[in-house]
DNA sequence: GTCTATAGAAGGATAGAC
DNA sequence: GTCTATCCTTCTATAGAC
């Protein structure tokens, strides 16, 4: 579908969706989405009524998606260090495709974090937590996991992958003074964060 | 020292770190800086002739403090194992006293990624590389631990406490979910991190 | 050095023609 | 539905009195 064909309002949607996730909210420029989306400025008050609800349109199919996309791999009839494998390879992969997600939806999260409200209300959450607590009787025994240990791992198998991105602007930065390519370091990096998580937790040291 | 007794250039430095960190370059008004000091709104132009360089002068400030602090703990006389034990210790609870820097030098390094470069020019890092792999001989060589692995090794050391931080407001509202502290949750994880990184280092598996 | 007042520019939003 | 023109507010920055 070449860009004339798309209708106006989806037109305005992408616009807004390239300005505000490099730009941010208080960055982004009703003007600079016109011109993004080839239109003028005054058919985005037409489509949105307000910036902030063209906003919201935006970041919550931004964050929806996000939350709902990789949660379903933990559900997967795999050994858990399968899943912790296919994870890896799969959100590296995703975020290399979307670079900006990370550290827009940090963010405004951080500026506004009644914005994520409306979406986790959406989401099943306690049914997520139960489910991951479940393995514990199948599989997480063998290894050490206790169940309060559950949120420290989770969210250390998140930042493993998500926070290269979210300070990408450091590590180019520190990474291009001693010669290290950051697509590369990006690549091994599916791989070794796997290894990495999955020595850890297997240790009984 | 009294607010009253502070210089006014310090007070509004201090008000524009203030109200920076929350609020970010662009979110940030001048008119809330000059409130925040108690002053007029035109004394910061007296002071700093433009709303550039006041958050220029704030965010050297910070952005040096934030890389040079703890640096130096790699170079300590400790084992690799206390070394990160260490770290994680006054790391985090640095991060908790300081809970905002994470989000705001990411956000703002991302954006605008040339302000970076000064202070990095001002630190070695050629130094500080060589001497993590000058360990190599010495410690490193009877964990696992390649030269090429260490980009990826202290990357991962950092987002495991940094993180936590930049994903604040996503972490509390789906900790308040599943019935989960941060501030309790921020405590565990100065061990947690070390016993990660070391069982993860060690293992031979 | 500190204030009041205001210039000057930019951005969000709307009215109205087509 | 889409455009032009413009209003109105907000914000940075400066002029000038004290």
């Amino acid at each position: 579908m070449s860009d004339s064909d798309k209708q106006t309002e989806e037109k305005i949607f992408d616009a807004a969706t390239e300005v505000f996730t490099e730009k941010g909210l208080d960055g982004a420029r009703m003007q600079d989405i016109a011109d993004q989306a080839g239109i003028n400025k005054s058919l985005l008050h037409y489509y949105y009524r307000t910036k902030d609800r063209l906003f919201n349109a935006v970041f919550e199919k931004i964050a929806a998606n996000m939350f709902s996309k990789f949660a379903p791999v933990f559900d997967e009839n795999l050994s858990l260090e399968d899943k912790i494998r296919f994870f890896y390879r799969e959100h590296i992969s995703f975020l290399q495709r979307n670079p900006r997600l990370p550290a827009f939806l940090l963010n405004e999260i951080n500026r506004n974090p009644e914005r994520l409200r409306k979406i986790i209300a959406t989401l099943d959450i306690e049914k997520f937590w139960d489910m991951l607590c479940a393995q514990n009787g199948k599989e997480l025994e063998e290894y050490n996991i206790t169940r309060e240990k559950i949120p420290q791992i989770m969210t250390t198998i998140a930042a493993i992958s998500v926070f290269p991105f979210a300070a990408r602007g450091i590590f180019e930065s520190l990474f291009k003074k001693i010669g290290i390519d950051f697509d590369t370091y990006l690549e091994e990096r599916k791989e070794f964060a796997a290894d990495f998580v999955i020595k850890a937790i297997k240790s009984k040291v």
